[in-house]
DNA sequence: GCCGTTTTCGGCCCGACTGTTTTCAGTCG
């Protein structure tokens, strides 16, 4: 299902973290994962790829090469499939646990014998850990409060995997003659963070060859329900999608009454009652006749409703039905406004593509400006220096003259650091294009030291954009904890933009933030923090975040024409 | 396991934080 790349990835990933289990050589270990990061962002397709071709991907040498070989001959790799038998899949699972690595997962698999996530909660409320080695009072809290975080994410997936499913399950569907219309519905077209199940709807008179077809696709494991107007899949990753066909003439009221939110459903129908109606996935209906009114399209819904279309992403019942009949809906942003991103990676740094690749890239985006931001030298591990910043800078200008049509701006990630400060002095920082600043560690520090790092940071008249504000991993690391309004305040103020990171685990600032920072008078960047080609494409989830946020496309200065652009860029006195 | 205008061998992703181990291992970015 997923793309022979982000597979094979998965699987050098997988040796990786079973070695690690195991005890494998640490700088072998590393070396899987590196490979692993290239091949999942390696542009070509890897199953076309020859032992030669396979090694011209950074990375990638004549082991992991061999490697990548078997699981396009066989679908697997045969050192991962002898490991799975030593290592259950849910020792492995453990380690996805914050504060419990592999050493520690290895430790109660060994000792305890425990072997998955419930297991070991179980085994704490048991008090069976006590006495274990390396397990004390502390270790255990720090292991709950990570199952908690694991379970608050619950069964449900983050947008981009729900969203690959059902652009398979779309795309599949519609090739059917007896499929007239065919899209997603549900929370992914609310485009909320995290999916439960995906809901696909279909219009088509004959629903039988539809459900057949749908319960015959390849990465269908079970069929859960199965009936002419619904039919409901497992897929092979445990996510359940669900299958409604309506007659084409419904069509405008099935889409409507699936996307939801229920909240935003329950406020169209009370409009509908109050209005003589009835309101549901078949039609708009007078309540006394049961005459149908309209149903072919949404506009002719809410049109009928007393409603302009409302986005779906506004779809939560939290102002935009009273918006809608004060004619102030906002314009949102879409992928199309936007001209350029501010936040990308090389292999300079953490990057798995070269400049030349990137910038590629950005072309093929059909952007006007982009900005090359590695990272800087206080993320020690990137191993940045002047020299090398300098150098890049040196390249990006002399690539230029390749992009009549694409202006690269030479920027930086910077470290926000725990009192607030970033790398590098004033001077060095002035000839930057764009400075985005982060942080990156030291997540735990209490909401004033955190909220004076970055009203610090917003301070700091080199600083354009603080990227992923919360620094949150969804399902992994909490947002830290600050007095966002008055971050927001300064951002405010000093003319500091608030990135909207496009990453689907991160999608940062998250949308409700971004929607009280835009009433504090913030501006915005959504950009995509790419470290690969692939990465790219995860501008779709930036942008629903923004939208979720209510962001019209002047309050996100990457839609701006870039002399507007640098002229914020000149931020502060 | 990968890689090479220091190297085909010997480096590589270092440093800080946390909790517990009284001298440091595990985890993380």
């Amino acid at each position: 299902m997923a793309r022979a790349n982000d597979e094979a990835a998965a699987l050098i990933q997988e040796l990786a973290d079973l070695l690690s289990i195991t005890g494998g050589d640490a700088f072998k270990i590393r070396a899987y994962e590196k490979a692993a990061r290239a091949v999942a962002g390696h542009p070509d397709d890897i199953t076309g790829l020859d032992l030669a071709g396979l090694r011209a991907i950074p990375s990638v040498g004549d082991a992991i090469a061999k490697k990548i070989l078997d699981y396009t001959a066989t679908g697997t790799i045969r050192q991962v499939e002898e490991l799975r038998l030593q290592i259950p899949a849910g020792v492995r699972a453990l380690t996805a646990i914050p504060t419990l690595g592999p050493k520690k997962a290895l430790a109660v698999y060994e000792q305890l014998g425990i072997s998955s996530v419930d297991e070991l909660a179980a085994a704490i409320a048991e008090g069976r850990l006590a006495g274990l080695k390396g397990f004390g009072a502390k270790t255990e809290e720090n292991i709950l409060r990570g199952i908690g975080l694991m379970r608050d994410a619950g069964e449900r997936v983050l947008v981009d995997a729900a969203a690959g499913v059902a652009d398979e399950v779309v795309a599949a569907l519609s090739r059917l003659p007896q499929v007239e219309r065919c899209a997603h519905a549900g929370s992914l077209r609310r485009m909320r963070e995290t999916i439960g199940d995906v809901d696909v709807l279909a219009a088509s008179r004959d629903p039988r060859p539809v459900m057949e077809a749908f319960t015959a696709l390849p990465f269908a494991a079970e069929v859960v329900a199965g009936g002419d107007k619904k039919t409901s899949i497992r897929t092979s990753t445990g996510l359940q999608v669900d299958l409604r066909v309506v007659p084409p003439e419904s069509w405008g009221a099935a889409l409507q009454y699936f996307t939801g939110s229920q909240a935003h459903n329950i406020r169209t129908r009370e409009i509908a009652v109050k209005a003589g109606l009835k309101l549901s996935e078949y039609g708009l209906f007078h309540a006394g006749s049961g005459e149908l009114v309209v149903s072919e399209t949404e506009e002719e819904v809410y049109g009928r409703l007393g409603l302009p279309w409302i986005h779906p992403a506004l779809r939560e019942d939290t102002g935009e039905i009273e918006a809608a009949l004060g004619d102030a809906l906002p314009s949102l942003v879409t992928v199309e406004d936007l001209r350029g991103d501010l936040h990308s990676h090389t292999d300079l740094t953490d990057g798995v593509a070269t400049l030349e690749q990137m910038a590629d890239a950005a072309a093929a985006r059909g952007l006007e400006y982009y900005a090359i931001t590695d990272h800087a030298p206080d993320l020690v591990m990137q191993r940045m220096t002047d020299e090398k910043m300098l150098a890049q800078r040196d390249r990006i200008a002399a690539l230029q003259e390749h992009y009549p049509g694409l202006v690269l701006l030479h920027g930086t990630e910077l470290n926000i650091g725990p009192d607030g400060g970033v790398d590098w002095d004033a001077g060095f920082l002035s000839a930057f294009d764009v400075c985005v600043a982060s942080v990156h560690s030291h997540f735990t520090q209490d909401r004033r030291d955190m909220t004076r790092r970055l009203v610090r940071a917003c301070e700091n008249p080199h600083v354009h954009v603080i990227g992923h504000p919360t620094a949150r991993s969804i399902g992994r690391r909490a947002p830290v904890d600050a007095d966002w309004d008055e971050v927001f305040r300064a951002a405010a103020r000093t003319g500091t933009a608030m990135e909207i990171d496009s990453f689907p685990d991160r999608l940062d600032l998250p949308a409700d933030l971004v929607r009280r920072a835009k009433r504090l008078g913030v501006v915005f960047a959504i950009d995509t923090d790419a470290h690969s080609v692939g990465h790219h494409a995860n501008i779709r989830y930036g942008v629903g975040t923004a939208q979720r946020g209510w962001l019209t496309p002047d309050d996100v200065i990457n839609t701006w024409p870039l002399p507007r652009l640098r002229e914020f860029l000149q931020k502060k006195p």
